[in-house]
RNA sequence: GCGGCUAUGGUGAAAAGGUUAUCACAGGGGUUUGUGGUACCUCUGUUACGGGUUCGAUUCCCGUUAGCCGCCCCA
């Protein structure tokens, strides 16, 4: 009975609940899970647009697929992200599973796509190596817009090459990203050098704040205690005038991260990437070292939660830290949802797949039987043909092909059929053909090109 | 995890401590047999769930759940 010590470790009502109700929730059925949702198909239209954009960056610039799997062992992201971050503390779902290990649904996939570098050899592969992915991630954070507990990241690895020049070409790919999705992004960036170095701000951060005890929040005490870099990017009252005369982490960074550095801003120019200098960006997981970023929409509400649509940075000592032997890597992920909100507050909104334009309508037995082979004849032609399957009478199909807004509908009846004909209807117009029922996939793509074609005469790629 | 706001049909809204809870839109079915964009009829809610106050609550109170906002944190 494996399961009985995960049940007694979470005594939480929820659990409780389940038992005595049969999975019941309010609602009398069981419904969602907080946090959790469902991307409905009006939104696909959108996840389709940031699905092929970030398929297509990735393949341009020479980024390989990979899958990985949602569960992993528990261990993994422990010794990854850290004991102390809150990812890891309080957000992760961990569990026993019922061969009794420790397992956790994935709360990031960088720690992953690290295990998987070793696991499969890939330090005997040419480097670098240059992976992409795209899934679900698991965090039990307290859910708000922007905010849920299973979230999709896309995201973007390279391992093996300690050149600051891949920080750059990173950052770049993520800005073309937004790019290409219409969205305006400011790049933030900084430098939290090696661990050693860090080591020594962070020495020199708490003893300047310790002179100001007693002028910080009871949060601020608690960070300072915990995890003083954090201060760094605090929102209590009165913090900004104590920041301003902190001492900034640039200033500690030995010679050597600070060249890094300096080369990684000297390539962003290069490539005319504008990036903003955060001295007070820090990131919530423990492996990163030197540059670190993030992509922050712009726009009005600078200040907005959840505005950060994206973010990564270098993380030289991860592999290391699971067992490899020494990698330098950077990388980094975008959050999907967060992507999709902001597209949608643009009001960017895609359809799907294309629209049909054309519609059959069909009467009868027979008339539905060639009607079979006729769709297929046009989705040969690649012409999306929509049509009312279920409904019989004409004047219901005729209304469906209305609303559907489409420019043609196609009209087969008993007497079509066995006339070899069919009945084209302009449905603007209101006109109606009846033509050979052979010739109606050329008529009609021809007709189709008369009411797009016009805005591209010149070459067309199809035209041979 | 902490604090605050909210919760009415698929969607957006309206209403009042008291008989059948309005309206618009969307959707399903129909107005007899082969023609749409304009009509008509009809259906779709135990007013989130549970409890309390009351002669009576959907309206007041409490709890639960969920969403949103702020914090924590992060994508």
């Amino acid at each position: 009975m494996p399961f009985k010590k995960a049940v007694a470790k979470k005594p939480k009502v929820e659990g409780v609940v389940d038992e005595e109700e049969g999975k019941k929730s309010a609602k009398g059925f069981p419904e969602l899970l907080r946090g959790f949702r469902d991307i409905l198909p009006e939104e696909q239209g959108r996840w389709n647009l940031i699905r092929d954009t970030v398929r297509s960056l990735a393949e341009s610039y020479g980024f390989d697929r990979i899958d990985l799997p949602i569960l992993e062992r528990s261990e993994l992201f422990l010794r990854t992200i850290g004991k102390g971050t809150d990812i890891v503390d309080k957000e992760m779902y961990v569990f026993t599973d019922p061969s009794n290990r420790s397992v956790a649904l994935r709360p990031e996939a960088t720690a992953s796509a690290a295990r998987a570098y070793i696991e499969h050899g890939m330090l005997d592969r040419p480097q670098p190596v240059k992976m992409w992915y795209m899934g679900p991630m698991f965090r039990h954070d307290r859910p708000q817009a922007g905010r849920f507990r299973q979230f999709y990241q896309a995201g973007f690895e390279v391992f093996g090459v300690e050149e600051p020049i891949i920080d750059a070409q990173l950052i770049l790919i993520g800005k073309k990203i937004f790019e290409d999705l219409g969205l305006d992004v400011q790049v933030q960036i900084n430098s939290i050098g090696t661990a050693d170095c860090r080591q020594t701000y962070l020495a020199e951060l708490v003893a300047y704040f310790r002179q100001f005890r007693n002028k910080l929040s009871e949060d601020d005490k608690r960070r300072l205690q915990k995890n003083p870099l954090r201060l760094l990017d605090s929102k209590e009252e009165g913090m900004a005038e104590l920041l301003a005369g902190a001492p900034q982490i640039l200033d500690w960074l030995d010679d050597k991260s600070k060249e890094h550095f300096m080369k990684v801003l000297e390539f962003l120019d290069e490539v005319e990437v504008p990036y903003v200098l955060n001295p007070h960006l820090v990131r919530g997981l423990d492996y990163y070292s030197h540059t670190v970023f993030e992509f922050v929409l712009a726009g009005d509400t600078g200040e907005k939660a959840q505005n950060a649509l994206g973010g990564g940075g270098r993380y030289d000592g991860l592999v290391q830290l699971i067992g490899g032997r020494p990698t330098p890597a950077c990388g980094f992920a975008l959050g999907v949802e967060r992507v999709a909100r902001a597209l949608a507050d643009k009001g960017v909104n895609p359809p799907q797949f294309p629209v049909p334009q054309v519609f059959f309508a069909q009467l009868g037995d027979a008339a539905r039987r060639s009607g079979l082979r006729l769709f297929e004849q046009f989705r040969a032609a690649k012409i999306p043909v929509a049509e009312a399957a279920g409904k019989n009478a004409l004047k219901a199909q005729l209304e469906v092909a209305n609303k559907m807004g489409v420019q043609l509908t196609l009209i087969l009846g008993q007497k079509e059929v066995l006339d070899g004909t069919i009945i084209l209807r302009d449905m603007e117009s209101g006109a109606q053909e009846t033509v050979d029922a052979k010739k109606i996939v050329a008529l009609v793509e021809r007709k189709l090109q008369r009411e797009t074609a016009p805005p591209h005469v010149g070459h067309s790629p199809i035209s041979e």
